[in-house]
DNA sequence: GTCAGACCTTT
DNA sequence: AAGGTCTGA
């Protein structure tokens, strides 16, 4: 495998591979870390801080650095947030290498189409079934098979009853066509190029599409299209901001004003990072509840 | 502008 | 009840 050194600057895979942002990894048993990156096979390990990376067809480490968003100073930025709040200086402490990658912004809007009322397991279950029936082969290595997320326009045609079918996607699954439709109506490269303008005017142009809301708008800003500062609010989030600094907010569900409001105070309190205090935040929280599922209490 | 219910399954 | 969104009141 070839090797970049991050410079002392922290990564953890298992973390940052496996926190929800992604669902298209996975561990092998030689602990190395595998998943399809756009038409790629990546292959990650970390040995003594430095990056082992191997790429299948072809080398691209411009795609490993990109994805991974290597060029960020994620201890500066963490430095930043424990800062602001002590809190979140523990959390970094903690999971100290959890970062943001940078996704296909396709795909992410796909894949967070089918994490509506879903769990994490469900919704990797459910990506991988659809890029093995609707996406191309990459490759075929240790008896596995590697395919690409399937393509806008395979999505667009498919048969609805079918994506509903498919791994119980159920309501998800026409959804999942229409705002591919969508998507492709709006030309090659429309979503890319919401790169390029504000965090307000990305996401208001997502809204437009129909079957994407706040949430999901948020996690394409967050997770795809370089807004740091997006705060995708969820059920989990909306508790921990409760639990952590509106005390008085007496909500049981995500109503718009509630949204709105959650999303306001994260503003207030973590600015431009407010995305990284939300990936922190909501970390803790996937944690204690996989220790519940452990029955670890 | 704001709030329940429905939508597919499985735990 | 699960990492939501649309619809209709």
């Amino acid at each position: 495998m070839q090797e970049i050194d991050l410079n002392g600057q922290p990564l953890d895979l298992a973390l940052t591979l496996t926190c929800g942002q992604a669902f298209r990894w996975h561990q092998r048993e030689d602990g190395i870390w595998s998943g399809v990156v756009r038409d790629k096979l990546i292959e990650l390990d970390m040995r003594d801080g430095m990056l082992l990376w191997r790429t299948y067809p072809s080398d691209d480490e411009p795609l490993v650095r990109d994805y991974l968003r290597l060029a960020d100073d994620v201890t500066c930025i963490y430095h930043t947030l424990a800062e602001m709040d002590p809190h979140l200086g523990e959390l970094a402490q903690r999971f100290s290498g959890l970062r943001l990658l940078r996704q296909d912004p396709t795909e992410t809007l796909l894949t967070f189409i089918c994490s509506a009322a879903n769990s994490i397991p469900r919704i990797t279950a459910g990506v991988a079934a659809l890029s093995v029936k609707y996406g191309d082969l990459v490759c075929e290595t240790e008896g596995s098979c590697y395919f690409t997320f399937p393509h806008l326009a395979r999505l667009a045609e498919a048969d609805p009853t079918e994506l509903a079918t498919t791994e119980s996607l159920g309501f998800r699954g026409p959804n999942l066509k229409s705002v591919a439709e969508q998507v492709l109506e709006r030309g090659e490269g429309w979503l890319m190029s919401l790169r390029g303008m504000t965090y307000s005017d990305a996401k208001q142009m997502l809204l437009e599409i129909k079957g994407v809301g706040q949430k999901i708008a948020d996690c394409v800003c967050l997770f795809s299209l370089d807004k740091d500062e997006a705060v995708p609010v969820d059920t989990h989030v909306r508790q921990l901001a409760q639990k952590f600094f509106m005390p008085d907010m007496q909500a049981k569900t995500i109503t718009d004003a509630v949204y709105r409001r959650v999303m306001e105070a994260f503003e207030e309190r973590y600015g431009r990072y407010a995305g990284w205090a939300q990936h922190l935040l909501f970390y803790e929280d996937l944690m204690r509840t996989r220790a519940l599922g452990r029955g670890l209490k």
